[in-house]
DNA sequence: CCTCAAATTGACCGGTCGGCCAGTTCCTAC
DNA sequence: GTAGGAACTGGCCGACCGGTCAATTTGAGG
């Protein structure tokens, strides 16, 4: 353990650890109980820092915030491109492995769902531009897909995109709301592969060429 | 004007329409800015009454905010069971009926939008019964088409009803953040008629029995 | 070893907001 | 017409919370 080991070694004063901390209970209490439910002290003390300390990383509430969004959602688009990119399926099958990878993903990942949300009731544009250039690529691999006849030619890709999309989030999103009734005998509705399974053949079955066309 | 209407003629103290003014005022500035944003001495300034007597009325915010959730909820249900009463088409056709009805409620009715949100990001369970009544019409409804062959019987009613709720809700809630980065060339893109019917082409296409089946 | 900037702390301030209370006005039922 | 209760008002309070600041500690580089 020589001294010129500068950025391994675990420091009593570790300026990017601590930004972690924060940022990492910020974000579950954010999530948990909203921006405006959580006063900084809480998240101070979750995170083992001071108060000042978090005014010290990130200026004010509102920019610890936005670096939380940020994180989240460039690792979000960063995975879903990379996704996009090893799905080295062929026709309609893209779609079918796309959508099965995206509805997994966000079962995996409840707070992802949760800032989607947020993202809408604060009106919040940030990351657009990411979005928009992963459909972009979404939707040139579908167009290649629809002059070899492999997906239907009257539907516009940028819409098949969003309909799939739409089937998985909304199900994470509603979810929670039926848990609280859905007596015993219909508990296996709330089972995600069972959804799964029908949303993807309705799906499918929706965006494959017909083999008889009048 | 005799002094026995007690009912019809407007009086200098009506409780009820200041509970709908308040009630109003409220809905608004919540959903526009969060209920947490907004000063119930805002809310008083916009409804024309003074801050102390939205307690008398409400009792504490929190309950106010009850409050207009269940007014808003419960007028949605009624239009919803009322829509899918008068739905007398037969086969998939009421399917299509029925997605293009709430495809369009929600387009008239962007607070709803919000609202659904909402109730998913505080984790409302109120009204989760009125809804889980209307699902179950609902279901049964789509029961008898597929006991008739009109619609895939190998798909679960209720998730037939999710998929096209999905598919519409889904759609209101992203449009505002592409509105912000999607170009000239693209804004088509954001027509609701041209969604709706890529929407109901795949949606319909997925639920429709095969002809010819391998 | 010394220096300087960054990290970290604790104390404090100012403003805001939700809720309460004492008092006033008005409708209504007897 | 009068008594009582509900509708309505203005003022107030206390708690909380976001943000600042001066002071202290720590680490890295010269």
């Amino acid at each position: 353990m020589s001294m010129t080991e500068t950025e391994d070694t675990p420091r009593r004063r570790d300026p990017e650890a601590t930004r972690v901390a924060i940022l990492d209970a910020a974000e579950a209490l954010f999530i948990e109980s909203g921006t405006d439910a959580v006063p900084i002290s809480q998240i101070a003390r979750q995170a083992g820092v001071t108060k000042s300390l978090i005014h010290h990383h990130f200026g004010s509430k509102d920019q610890l915030w936005d670096a939380i969004k940020e994180r989240r959602f460039t690792e979000y688009f960063e995975q879903q491109a990379e996704i996009l990119q090893t799905a080295d399926a062929e026709g309609v099958e893209v779609l079918e492995v796309s959508m099965r990878a995206y509805f997994n993903f966000l079962r995996r990942n409840p707070n992802m769902v949760k800032m989607m949300a947020l993202r809408f009731v604060e009106e919040d544009d940030t990351c657009a531009a990411m979005e928009n250039d992963l459909f972009r690529r979404g939707v040139e691999r579908i167009e290649e897909s629809q002059a070899r006849g492999e997906i239907r030619a009257d539907l516009n890709p940028f819409y098949i995109i969003k309909s799939f999309i739409a089937l998985s989030l909304s199900w994470f999103q509603s979810k929670p709301m039926f848990c609280a009734t859905v007596g015993e005998t219909d508990a296996h509705l709330l089972e995600d592969e069972r959804y799964l399974e029908d949303a993807v053949a309705i799906f499918l079955e929706g965006v494959r060429p017909r083999p008889t066309n009048p």
